[in-house]
DNA sequence: GTAACATCTGTGCAGTTGATCAGATGGAGG
DNA sequence: CCTCCATCTGATCAACTGCACAGATGTTAC
């Protein structure tokens, strides 16, 4: 068995070293990880990727007709937009009394389709089994 | 000021009830939009997120070697693998004593791989104003 | 069989999170 | 100026989530 020098320095046994410094050799860092695992677990959240679907279709849509779109009150909606807002995810545009919110970015509007279409299109559900060799 | 029938059959008031329906018809159903952030809260969390981008890098990784690639127990890791096996997004190999893990489904490769750009391409971080408009 | 190793499984606790309520802000119209 | 309406904000509370510990399972070698 062979060791390999941590993340954090420290130095841990591995069963196949190599395997782990390719692992560990493109990893993202603390930072990017971090930002990536934030952007997961804001469309995480069945009200906020609802909200995201919403803009998805209509591209653009005001907090109340959001929230009627949603079934939600617009005090959740606000709050929830505000969080996208400051990820960057959706983008405000204030027009009279309405603010008109939409999807921001590209990639994020294809992870929302990439995302829907592996749910569509996968049996999934059922926990695939130890022994099962899917190759 | 329109009404539209919401997903629950209440009907809720609507500024602009067009764009209302846009958006609710094609949504998706309370089922598939579990499903969807199921899979987005999996890759939220920081510890299976470090995982999965060390799966991604090495193709197939035991427990005790995604253990030391990510600095962490192997009561984690396999943890974790749990989670992300009962969702079909890693499979397991048996062989001996140890168990290989791999990426199931290219569909996640790309969410990884998408969101990585997402993050390193982009200034991001600070939030869009309300009165900017990016169109 | 027994020992050693890799992995898996419950339980308990700390930290985090999302919905709700009440109230603040800010633009539009009289 | 004052009111109405859309939106935002802060605080509180219940629910959830991930990690650590101890122990169970299963596999290989003797």
């Amino acid at each position: 068995m062979g060791s390999v020098e941590g993340l954090d320095g420290c130095v841990v046994p591995a069963v196949h070293p190599e395997k782990v410094l390719q692992a560990t050799a493109n990893a993202p860092g603390a930072d990017e990880l971090g930002r990536v695992s934030a952007v997961f677990k804001l469309l995480g959240d069945p009200t906020r990727a609802r909200l995201l679907y919403a803009l998805l279709e209509a591209g653009e849509l005001c907090v109340c007709d959001l929230a009627a779109a949603t079934s939600t009150t617009d005090t959740t909606v606000s709050q929830a937009l505000r969080l996208l807002r400051a990820s960057g995810v959706v983008a405000g545009r204030r027009e009279g009394r309405n603010v008109f919110y939409r999807l921001s970015d590209a990639h994020v509007r294809m992870l929302l389709d990439v995302t829907r279409e592996h749910i569509t299109h996968d049996p999934k559900s059922g926990a695939a089994s130890v022994t099962e060799a899917t190759s």
